[in-house]
DNA sequence: TAAAAATACTCCATAGGTATTTTAT
DNA sequence: ATAAAATACCTATGGAGTATTTTTA
C-alpha cells in the first residue's frame, strides 16, 4: 500500500477522468491507471467502474472515499502532532531522584517554590541513584536530586557538571550545557530557599 | 511518507538494534538506517536517542509507538472491509423503478411478498425511465420496474434481456446474465401472484 | 468518429546492497 | 577491543514516460 495512492484515488473520484485527474497527480495517464489499478488489486475489489463513460464510482468506490479521505487527514496531522509533543516535552523540566527523596523532599520542596517561582511542567522519575545518574549522563534529565555521595559528587563535577547544596545532604547536579558550554538551566540556594529559573 | 515505515520503526523499538531490525525487515543495516532516518525527517522530530546503546526510544517516539500501531491495523483492516463492503452490496438485490411506481405499487409489492419468499436486502433508485434504463444496461441494478413502453421493451429484448408482465401494464426487464448467458436473477408472475428467487 | 482508457515497450531515478569508516561501551 | 551505526559508493528493479491500440458513446 501507497499512500499516495489515496490521493490518486480522491482525484479520480473527482474528476472520474482518468487523464484529468492523472494532470492533477502530475503524472500521465498510464502512469496513473496503473496505480489505481494498484490500489484496486490491493484491496481485493474495483472501485470505478470502466464500462460507463464518464467512469462511475462503484458502491465499494463510494465507501472507500470516506476511508480515504479521513486517512489522509490523519496522515497529514502526524507531522504536527510530533512537533507538539517535542516541544511540551522540551519545556517541561526532567528531574531525576532516588526513591526516598522523590516522595520526601521533593514533593514539599516544590510545594515551596511555588509562591516565589512560576514552575511549568515538570517529570520526575524515580529511580535507583546508580540509574539517576545515568540518565543525567545521557542528558535524559536536567537535574538529578539525591542525597550527597562522594562518587557521583567526583565523576559529575569531573565532566564538568556543577552541583549545588540544597539543604542537609541534599544537593543537585546541573546538565544541559549548551554549544558554548554554558549550563542553560540551574539552581540557586540563595537566601535559605532554592528559586528556579531557566 | 510511506506506510511500511511504521513496521521498521516498530521493529527498531522492539529490537531496540538497527542491524536486528534490519534482519527482522529482510533488509541490510544501512537500508533499514536511511529508512528511519527518512522517517524521522519526515515527521521533523527524532524518535530514537543513539547517543545510548543500547538505542533508546525519545519521548516523541515512545508516543509514536501507540500512533503508528493505529495507523497499521487500520490500514490492515482496509482490504478486509472493502471486501465486506463489496460482498453486501453483491447480496442485495438492486432495483431501478420509476418515480411514480417507486411510491405507490412497490412498496405493496414487496409487502405481498414477504410471506412467500425471503426477501434479502433490497436497494431502489428511483428516477426517470430513461435513468433507469441506462442502469439496467450498465448492470448497475438487476430490476427495473416500470410501465410498458415499446422503446425499451424493443431495446431490452434485442439485448438479450428478457421481461415479465407483473400486472397490469407493469413489467420487469431481468438482467444480470453469467458467462454463459444464464439469466442469475429472474422473476416469475406465476398462479396471479410473483414470487422472487435468485 | 472522437475522446478516453488500456497495452506494449523503453528508460531512468530511487531505493537497496556491499565495503568501509566512525562511534560508543 | 568489540559491537553497532553511519558513510560512500555501486547496482538493479520498479515505476514513470512515449507510442500505440482498443474501447465506448
Amino acid at each position: 500500500m501507497n499512500i499516495s495512492w489515496l490521493e490518486d484515488f480522491l482525484a479520480l473520484a473527482f474528476t472520474k477522468n482518468f487523464s484529468r485527474a492523472a494532470d492533477l497527480c502530475h503524472m500521465t495517464q498510464p502512469a496513473f491507471g496503473r496505480r489505481i489499478k494498484a490500489l484496486e488489486e490491493w484491496l481485493g475489489t474495483s472501485l470505478f467502474d470502466r464500462g460507463t463513460q464518464p467512469i462511475t464510482l462503484t458502491e465499494t468506490g463510494e465507501w472507500f472515499r470516506k476511508v480515504a479521505q479521513d486517512l489522509l487527514a490523519q496522515v497529514a496531522r502526524l507531522p504536527v502532532e510530533a512537533r507538539a509533543v517535542e516541544e511540551s516535552w522540551a519545556t517541561t523540566l526532567q528531574f531525576a531522584a532516588t526513591h526516598t527523596l522523590s516522595f520526601s523532599f521533593m514533593p514539599n520542596w516544590l510545594r515551596s517554590l511555588e509562591p516565589r517561582v512560576s514552575v511549568g511542567a515538570i517529570q520526575c522519575v524515580s529511580d535507583m541513584l546508580q540509574r539517576c545518574e545515568a540518565l543525567m549522563l545521557q542528558g535524559k534529565v536536567q537535574f538529578v536530586l539525591c542525597h550527597t555521595h562522594p562518587h557521583i559528587h567526583g565523576q559529575l563535577e569531573a565532566a564538568g557538571y556543577p552541583s549545588i547544596q540544597l539543604g542537609n545532604d541534599i544537593f543537585i547536579p546541573v546538565s544541559s550545557a549548551d554549544d558554548q558550554g554554558q549550563p542553560l538551566h540551574y539552581v540557586t540556594s540563595a537566601d535559605g530557599g532554592p528559586p528556579l529559573s531557566q
